[in-house]
DNA sequence: GCCAACGTTGGC
DNA sequence: GCCAACGTTGGC
C-alpha cells in the first residue's frame, strides 16, 4: 500500500487516505482549506465526521482537551482542528496538513505533528527535538511514513489529477498593447474540482506568474479577504503549447463559502515574465469581471459565476467597471481604486513584509542577535520556546519597528515634526493601526473626531501628572466631563500649564502629531502618516480600503529597536557616558529596561512594558555618572532609601543593573486619593505629600508622607 | 487597549 | 526543508 502510494507523489496520497475516511472526494485539499473563516460553530464536517467514525470524533475531543491542557490561545481557521490519528509516530500522535493561502507560495501545503503531550512539531529537526532517540532517518515528513531505502527528495509541483470540468482563459500575449479578446469562461461556485486553463498565445514566455487578485465588497466581516491578493504560484512551462493549468475555483470556493455575502468580484488576471525576484516585470493584465447571479450565497447554492471579459487592455490603468449587469450597486461600498491594488502588486506583495524593515538603519544592517534579550531569549537557538517569533531586539529597525514607541526616534526632519525631538517614554498608542474605511472627502471631519478621541486616548492614558514639588497633580476627567474639545484644551493651556505638560512626552507627542496633521492638510498632501493611518482606528473589525495596505505602516506594540539611536553618531565616542552606554548594550538589564543617550548628554534608563511598575521610572546619568531617578518626571528624594543602599556614582553596567534590579522592587506611590467633587470640574487637581517617597515597597499603595497628609486633612475636615 | 501567543509565509 | 520573523487576534 505504501509502496503505491510512494509512485505517485506521497504528500497528497497520504492525505487522501486519510481524507477518504471523512467522506471527501480524493484530491481535495485538507479540511481548513475549505473551513468557513467566520463560521466557528456549525461545521458540518464536523458532523459527520462524529457520526460516522466514533474514533475521530473522540480524538477530535481529545484533541481540544489537550489545547485546553496546553492553554492554545489562538484560534484562527480553526487550528484544533483537521488533525488526524497518527499512529506511525505512536499512541496519541497526530497530523495535519495545512495549505497556505495567500502569499507566492499559496496551494504549498505545511505538514504539522502534534505530540501525545501536545507539542506542536513544524519540522522534521523539531519532530527530532521531541522524538529524542527515535531513529527518524526513515521517516518522510511530508507523508509522515517511514519507508524503505533512501527518502526521495520530494520536488517538483505534484501531478494534478484530471479535471471534470476544465475552461480555458486565454491570456494577451506578453508584448501585446492592444486590447485583446479574453473568452467567456465558466465556473461553477463551489464546484469541487474544476480547474482553469490558461493559454498564452504567441511564442511562450519561459515562465509566468499568474496573478488572481479577487476584490471584494467590504464587509465587516470580509475586510481582510477583502484585500487579500490570491496569489498563485509560480507557473513554469515546461513544454511549448502545454496550458498553464491552475486549479483557482478551490480559491473561490473557500472565499465565497466563507463569506456568504453577495460576491461580486472582479478577477483579475496577470502574467508576469519570469525575471530575478525584484524586477518582475507586467506583461499582462486582463481582468474578469465576475459577478453572482443569484445574490446571497450559502454554502448550499452552489452560484453559477460567469466570468466576462472586461478589460484587458496592458498598457492602461483601467479603472474596472463594476456597472455591467449588477443588479446592486455596491460600490458605495468598495474603493476599487486600480491604483491600490494593480500598479505594482508583486511588489506590495513583497513591500508588505518587508515594511517593518528599512533595510539601511543600523539595525537593519545588524546581523548578529545580540543573545540575551527578550526576544533572543525566545528563540529556540538560545535555548528559548519560540513563542515570541520576534527579531532581536537589536535588529528591529530603528526607523519602522520603534517608531511609535519612542518619537525622538521619529526622524524629525524627515517626518517634518515641529516639535523638539525629545526623548522619553514611549507615547500610548494602538496596537495596530487601521485604515479608514471613510472617504476622503470625508477626513475633515475625520479628522475632527480623531483629534478629539486620539486626544482623549493620550490624556486617559496620562493618568497623571506631576508640577515641580508643588504637591500638584492634574487628572483629566474623561473626555464626557472634559471640554468638548481636548485638542484645544492644550492649545489653549496657559504657557507655565503647557510648559509643564510639554515634558511630558506623551504630551509632547500628541502635540506634535497634532500640528502635523495640519500641516499636511495644508500642503494637501496625499500621504498618509501615521497618524492618519491612526486616527482610524475603529477596532478590530474595522473595514477598510481594499488595498491600501501600502500605505499602512506597521505599528505593533512593544516590538521596539535597541539599535543605536541614529541621533547618537555625531557624539564623541570616546565621551565616558558613551562608553558606559556601549557597555550596557552589551550587558544583560533586567527585562525591558532600555539605555539612551539623551541631550546633555546624559544617559537615560528606561522602562519600556506599560505593564512595568517602573513604567514611568527614569534614571537619568550624567557624564560625571552622578544619577538621579525620576518618577513621572519628578527626581526622587535624595533621601530616599534607594539611594541608600546604591554608590553615588553608577560608573559601571553593573552598578547600573543592580539599581534597576532595585527599582524593580518598588512600585509607585498613589498619592491622596481624589476627591469625588473634582470629577466634574476641569482638571482634577490632586495631592501627594511634598516629600512623597514615589517609589514605595509592593506591600503598600501609599507612602508615609502621603498617608500623614491625608489624615491630617480628615481631621482638618472633622 | 494591550500583548502573548502562534499561524503563516518569505527566504535561504 | 527549515528557519526567522511577520502579522494577527483571543483573552485579559
Amino acid at each position: 500500500e505504501e509502496a503505491a502510494g510512494e509512485s505517485k507523489h506521497p504528500a497528497s496520497e497520504a492525505v487522501e487516505e486519510e481524507e477518504e475516511d471523512q467522506g471527501k472526494p480524493a484530491g481535495e485539499p485538507p479540511m481548513d482549506w475549505f473551513e468557513p473563516l467566520e463560521d466557528d460553530d456549525d461545521d458540518p464536517d464536523e458532523e459527520s465526521l462524529a457520526g460516522e467514525t466514533e474514533s475521530i470524533a473522540g480524538s477530535e475531543r481529545a484533541t481540544r482537551h489537550l489545547y485546553q491542557i496546553y492553554g492554545y490561545r489562538r484560534k484562527r481557521a480553526h487550528p484544533e482542528e483537521g488533525w488526524v490519528e497518527w499512529p506511525v509516530l505512536g499512541q496519541g500522535w497526530k497530523r495535519k496538513e495545512v495549505v497556505r493561502r495567500s502569499g507566492s507560495s499559496i496551494g504549498q501545503k505545511d505538514v504539522y505533528y502534534l505530540s501525545p503531550r501536545g507539542d506542536r512539531v513544524r519540522s522534521r529537526v523539531e519532530l527530532a527535538t521531541v522524538l529524542q532517540g527515535t531513529d527518524l532517518t526513515q521517516f518522510e515528513y511530508k507523508s509522515g511514513k517511514f519507508v524503505e531505502g533512501e527518502i526521495p527528495p520530494v520536488r517538483g509541483r505534484p501531478r494534478t489529477k484530471e479535471k471534470q470540468s476544465e475552461e480555458k482563459i486565454r491570456l494577451p500575449f506578453p508584448s501585446s498593447s492592444r486590447p485583446l479578446s479574453l473568452p467567456s469562461i465558466k465556473g461553477e461556485f463551489g464546484s469541487e474540482e474544476s480547474t482553469l486553463y490558461f493559454e498564452i498565445p504567441g511564442p511562450p514566455p519561459a515562465s509566468l506568474r499568474l496573478t488572481l487578485s479577487v476584490f471584494m465588497p467590504v464587509t465587516t466581516a470580509s475586510s481582510l479577504l477583502a484585500s487579500t491578493l490570491l496569489r498563485l504560484s509560480d507557473i513554469k512551462q515546461t513544454q511549448k503549447k502545454t496550458p498553464f493549468r491552475l486549479s483557482v475555483d478551490s480559491l473561490w470556493t473557500v472565499r465565497g463559502m466563507s463569506q456568504r455575502h453577495r460576491l461580486r468580484s472582479v478577477c483579475k488576471l496577470q502574467a508576469w515574465t519570469a525575471k530575478p525576484r525584484s524586477q518582475k516585470t507586467p506583461v499582462s493584465k486582463t481582468q474578469v469581471h465576475m459577478s453572482d447571479t443569484q445574490g446571497e450565497l450559502t454554502e448550499a447554492s452552489k452560484t453559477l459565476l460567469t466570468l466576462e471579459n472586461v478589460q484587458n487592455d496592458v498598457t492602461e490603468s483601467q479603472h474596472p467597471s463594476l456597472k455591467s449587469s449588477d443588479t446592486e450597486n455596491f460600490s458605495a461600498n468598495v474603493d476599487l481604486d486600480d491604483d491600490d491594488m494593480s500598479t505594482d502588486d508583486d511588489d506590495d506583495w513583497h513591500k508588505k513584509r518587508k515594511r517593518r524593515s528599512c533595510g539601511e538603519c543600523k539595525a537593519c544592517l545588524c546581523r548578529k542577535d545580540c543573545g540575551v534579550c527578550d526576544f533572543c531569549i525566545d528563540k529556540p537557538k538560545f535555548g528559548g520556546s519560540n513563542k515570541k517569533r520576534q527579531k532581536c531586539r537589536l535588529r528591529q529597525c530603528q526607523r519602522q519597528a520603534m517608531r511609535h514607541l519612542l518619537p525622538f526616534q521619529m526622524a524629525g526632519a524627515e517626518l517634518g515634526l515641529d516639535a523638539p525631538l525629545l526623548p522619553g517614554r514611549p507615547r500610548p498608542h494602538y496596537t495596530y493601526s487601521r485604515k479608514s474605511s471613510l472617504k476622503r472627502s470625508q477626513d475633515q471631519q475625520a479628522d475632527m473626531d480623531y483629534r478629539q478621541q486620539s486626544a482623549t486616548g493620550e490624556l486617559n492614558k496620562l493618568n497623571y501628572c506631576f508640577s515641580n514639588y508643588n504637591q500638584i497633580v492634574i487628572v483629566f476627567p474623561s473626555v464626557t466631563t472634559s471640554t468638548p474639545n481636548n485638542n484645544l484644551t492644550i492649545d489653549n493651556m496657559s504657557d507655565g500649564v503647557l510648559k509643564n505638560f510639554s515634558e511630558l512626552t506623551s504630551i509632547t507627542a500628541l502635540h506634535s502629531g497634532g500640528c502635523r496633521q495640519r500641516k499636511e492638510r495644508q500642503q494637501d498632501k496625499d500621504h498618509h502618516s501615521q497618524w492618519d493611518t491612526e486616527k482610524s482606528h475603529t477596532g478590530r473589525n474595522a473595514p477598510k480600503h481594499m488595498g491600501d495596505d501600502e500605505d499602512e505602516f506597521p505599528m505593533i506594540t512593544q516590538i521596539f529597536s535597541l539599535a543605536e539611536n541614529p541621533a547618537e553618531s555625531g557624539v564623541d565616542l570616546e565621551n565616558q557616558l558613551m562608553k558606559l552606554l556601549h557597555s550596557l548594550r552589551s550587558s544583560v538589564l533586567p527585562i525591558l529596561w532600555y539605555a539612551i543617550m539623551v541631550e546633555g548628554p546624559q544617559l537615560q534608563l528606561i522602562q519600556c512594558s506599560k505593564q512595568s511598575n517602573m513604567a514611568d521610572t527614569m534614571v537619568l546619568i550624567d557624564p560625571g555618572f552622578c544619577y538621579q531617578v525620576t518618577v513621572q518626571k519628578q527626581p526622587l528624594l535624595p533621601i530616599h532609601p534607594l539611594y541608600d543602599i546604591h554608590p553615588s556614582r553608577l560608573g559601571t553596567a553593573t552598578d547600573v543593573v543592580s539599581l534597576l534590579l532595585s527599582l524593580e522592587r518598588y512600585v509607585v506611590c498613589q498619592g491622596l486619593p481624589i476627591k469625588q467633587s473634582s470629577f466634574d470640574k476641569g482638571p482634577i487637581v490632586l495631592e501627594r505629600s511634598a516629600t512623597c517617597d514615589f517609589l514605595i515597597k509592593k506591600n503598600e499603595q501609599t507612602c508615609a508622607s502621603c498617608k500623614a497628609l491625608q489624615e491630617l486633612q480628615i481631621h482638618h475636615r472633622e
